[in-house]
RNA sequence: GGGUCGGUAGCUCAGCCGGUAGAGCACCGGACUUUUAAUCCGAUGGUCGCGGGUUCGAUCCCCGCCCGACCCA
């Protein structure tokens, strides 16, 4: 860390000579009476004065914020401020050659002014000798306009609110080394106008799916993170532990197995968004630690969920299209692609979308024999001994999946690759279920839930047999889970959205981590909590965190 | 886990064939009472990611490690 360096000592000093005049460097206490936009718009509607025409009873307006800029001429001085009222823009493309510069849609910040002949001596000296780019003062003053136009706040009280020590990035360029970027998310958001649109478009969404799902009767619960047998996905587990009741337990790596006991208690309508922990690799894709919405509605199917999905999906786009200013407009930008959000969604069978969007003919697909020699054909990897079911997935995979580029829904998965999936009561090789695809990658999940605890304690145990066969990924036995069936589950089905997912994709980013606050990183090394002292120390740390792995299936009943 | 690329001033980046490191902005001093990346003059600032090796001499070449990006599994 950089700890010393000549511009953070020279703040150091101007703090200490700050208390010496008995000025606190960190005040408390200003309460602005309005904000840097309502500044701005209030003069679009009542045009301010100029600069010499600004009369002593001109109303007068307090507001706080972070100093951006300073330009210092002498006897006076220019200061950008912002506060969280603007700067929310992306700023505006930079005009073509010879071209005016556009009109801003909205102030990145608010301009202030300060003369030498209109603040106290006091507010001057901290003004001229004390001020820096990064501090965070509280400003009174009237507002007047610039030559260029520009509303711009007279200043005549300057209050230090908050001494800053470290010099913002530089200006122009501003920060863009990705890793300091996500390791230091505040400077980030201090300096990158799309850094802090992201996270409102996020909020935005969040909030949306939240009324959306709470106007149709879905209650908001919230069900353990810490769970003593992790279910409801095949995943590898985080593992931690408990001191006083010695004994592991797991982060959670879905919440459904919980949301489905609450079917069992009568709470037909449920969803929860929360965190899912998955102890695998990272990549852009992937983070450890991930936000999932996942809901499950009684006495509804798939089918239903395909409806849910469209409207909460093209509802969502609707709402950022308003926010952004162009009402009505449900094409997005993906990369590459512009992806249309208006609903009705394409949907294919998985042996559907073979055909008509992987490129094979209709013999193709008629039995194993001709798909696997189709499949062969085309260089896709395919099991050895595949059945048919399996063959489809695995031309899915490799023909269909990455081409699949407009929100598209793919249903009747084969039954060997859903075992948590209901059967199809028309065709039993398949299962009632349907997985969301938007850009190449999977966005939903749903499927009509299994509710037969006969069924489920089979499915349960077979999923042991194969964690002893040494598939970790595996799934634990539940009996609380099937005694809880054994009560009875209304019919109902359940989805999953990937939340860090839908935000990539509505605010066009290809990176999960653009999306996540403070994406998981390797730790830089002063900020491990146990500093490695030796190779041996930190093989025997190792050694007793992978000691709490779990053994074995877990029993609750 | 494998491959490729990267890590140089607070930030954004140069640095040739190995000869003790540079720019812009920021910062510091000075001038300037309508600036818009203000301008002008001057000065300062470096563990060249870390550790070894080769060499008279390493930011540069070699080896190992750390951190990151991308691709692959």
């Amino acid at each position: 860390m950089d700890d010393t360096n000549r511009i953070r000592d020279a703040r150091l000093e101007k703090l200490d000579a700050l208390r010496a005049e008995g000025r606190n460097p960190f005040a408390n206490g200003f309460s602005p009476d309005t904000s840097c936009l309502a500044i701005w718009e209030r003069a679009q509607v009542e045009p301010p004065p100029g600069m010499n025409e600004l009369a002593a009873d001109a109303p007068r307006f307090s507001v706080a914020g972070r100093i951006m800029a300073k330009n210092d001429m002498g006897k006076a001085s220019f200061l950008r401020l912002r506060d969280k009222t603007v700067g929310n823009e992306d700023v505006p493309a930079p005009a073509s050659e010879g071209a005016p510069a556009p009109a801003p849609q909205a102030p990145q910040n608010l301009q202030l002014y300060v003369r030498k002949d209109v603040v106290n001596e006091a507010d001057w000296t901290l003004m001229k000798s004390h001020l820096d780019i990064g501090d965070i003062v509280g400003v009174r003053g009237r507002v007047f306009v610039t030559r260029t136009g520009e509303p711009t706040l007279m200043v005549d009280e300057l209050v230090l609110l908050t001494k800053s020590l470290r010099p913002l990035p530089e200006k122009f360029h501003g920060l863009s080394d990705l890793e300091t970027r996500f390791r230091q998310r505040y400077v980030d958001l201090i300096v990158n106008a799309k850094a802090r649109r992201i996270f409102k478009t996020r909020a935005l969404i969040v909030e949306h799916v939240r009324r959306f799902l709470g106007d149709r009767g879905y209650m908001e619960v919230e069900t353990p993170m810490m769970q003593v047998i992790p279910g409801g996905a095949t995943a590898r587990p985080f593992v931690t532990h408990h001191n006083a009741l010695d004994m592991p337990l797991y982060l959670r790596i879905a919440p459904e197995l919980y949301l489905k006991r609450l079917l069992v208690g009568g709470l037909e309508r449920v969803f929860e968004v929360n965190r899912n922990f998955r102890n695998e690799g990272l990549s852009p894709r992937h983070n450890p630690e991930f936000t999932m919405l996942e809901f499950y509605q009684a006495y509804a199917t798939y089918e239903d969920l395909i409806a849910l999905t469209e409207e909460l999906l093209s509802g969502i786009a609707a709402r950022l299209a308003d926010d952004e200013g162009r009402a009505g407009d449900l094409v997005r930008p993906y990369g590459d692609h512009a992806i249309s959000w208006a609903k009705p969604f394409a949907r294919y069978s998985v042996k559907e979308s073979l055909t008509a969007v992987g490129g094979l003919a209709d013999a193709d697909v008629a039995d194993v024999a001709s798909l696997a020699a189709a499949l062969h054909a085309r260089k896709v990897e395919v099991p050895k001994n595949a059945s048919y079911g399996q063959l489809l997935v695995a031309g899915f995979e490799g023909l269909v999946e990455h081409r699949l580029i407009q929100p598209t829904f793919i249903t009747h998965y084969p039954v060997e690759n859903s075992p948590l999936a209901r059967r199809n009561e028309v065709d039993p090789t398949v299962t009632d279920r349907f997985e969301l695809f938007v850009a190449g990658l999977e966005l939903a999940n749903a499927f009509s839930e299994l509710n037969d605890p006969i069924d489920q304690r089979q499915r349960f145990e077979s999923q042991v047999a194969a964690r002893q066969g040494g598939d970790d990924e595996a799934m634990y036995m539940d009996l609380d889970y099937v005694r809880a069936l054994e009560y009875g589950m209304p019919p109902a089905a359940g989805e999953g959205i990937g939340i860090d997912r839908l935000v990539m994709m509505m605010t066009d980013q290809q990176s999960i981590r653009e999306v996540i606050l403070f994406p998981h990183m390797r730790p830089e090394i002063e900020q491990r909590a146990e500093p490695v002292a030796d190779a041996a120390q930190a093989k025997a740390t190792k050694q007793a965190s992978d000691s709490q792995a779990p053994q074995g299936p877990v029993r609750t009943a």
